[in-house]
DNA sequence: AACTTTGTTCAAAAAAACTTGAACAAAATG
DNA sequence: CATTTTGTTCAAGTTTTTTTGAACAAAGTT
């Protein structure tokens, strides 16, 4: 009864925590467990690994490890690294949590914001078209609460990303902020 | 063949549309559909909404609205508004980005960090559980990584709540003022 | 060129999240 | 106290998301 030599490519019970910190926290943010256990992973590896390594010690589908990486090289959340010696594709992570919160903005934040303000502006031609004179007053009214809460959160991005990096940081550009921090 | 009256309490396009970037963003930060349909509902009306009306209008369940319900009370997002000869609750959206995302973060956010830091130290314990002594260095290694980005998230918050609340520095944790909008 | 290795794609299966509606509880009303 | 009004709960149904795995493509080897 010899087994096939591999027999359990088990993770640790640190590593099994530690992939599960990184499950919880992927879901916290809207992505699928496995990218979480992908980069969970990873990031209790000291040596980049292959495709094929994540697949095995992970016990998921290659189907997931591709889609997973690809939205993790997407957030830039993974880096490619060059094996000497190895025709795979080795993988580590991003380490920088600025780089992996920025990654995360532009993808999955920014789009949405800026679409956003598309919408507004045929929210507004909408509201014109209204025939009532005083409700058109309070549809103009909350959609500039609308668009207040847009600018805001646009100013805020910056600043989430000068705290991240360390920066001491003043606010340029705006006129009624004074220094932060 | 008489309608029985209330024939099509239906939708403006303009609240049809206003109430789809609310369905959006809902999806954003993880929260379902008929959550912003019913904060989108509330933004857009003038008067304050019944659960009923809510119902009627969105054309979705009363197990909907009442979970939806539950959940923009739990979160801060909705406050209830005595409307005298009714015995019904009558809903208005708190306007206030501020306390909406402060609501966010409180309910959602911060405790997934707290637990978080339990988690770490039980994680640290398995580490030190751990046989070979090389990997042991670099897991305790990752480990306070993560450490250092869960401080600094929290360093992050009161920043936030600081500039949405238009104030001109770092916390003070109560730093509550009134804000417009 | 045939074969192997490496990874992607995508339709179908499985799992998770959301919604519904009927039964139920609580409180006001007659 | 029986009845109506108002809203909650939760099991079952529906929809959406995620995962799987087999077929496929691309590129390297022999």
């Amino acid at each position: 009864m010899p087994a096939t030599q591999s027999d359990t490519p088990t993770l640790s019970a640190w590593e099994t925590s530690m992939i599960d910190v990184f499950v919880r926290a992927a879901s916290l943010i809207g992505l699928p467990r496995s990218i979480g256990e992908i980069y969970g992973l990873l990031f209790c590896t000291p040596q980049a690994l292959s495709f094929d390594e994540l697949v095995e010690r992970l016990q998921i589908s290659k189907g997931s490890v591709s889609q997973g990486l690809k939205v993790l090289r997407q957030l830039g959340a993974v880096k490619l690294h060059y094996v000497p010696g190895s025709r795979r594709d080795h993988y580590q992570p991003e380490l920088s949590m600025k780089r992996l919160v920025r990654g995360f903005i532009k993808d999955q934040f920014e789009p949405h914001l800026l679409s956003g303000s598309q919408r507004l502006d045929n929210i507004e031609a909408l509201i014109q078209e209204e025939g009532d004179e005083a409700s058109r007053g309070h549809a103009l009214d909350r959609l500039e609460t609308l668009r207040s809460w847009q600018k805001r959160t646009r100013k805020l991005m910056p600043i989430v990303m000068a705290v991240l990096g360390g920066a001491k940081f003043f606010d340029k550009e705006s006129t009624d902020q004074e220094t932060i921090i």
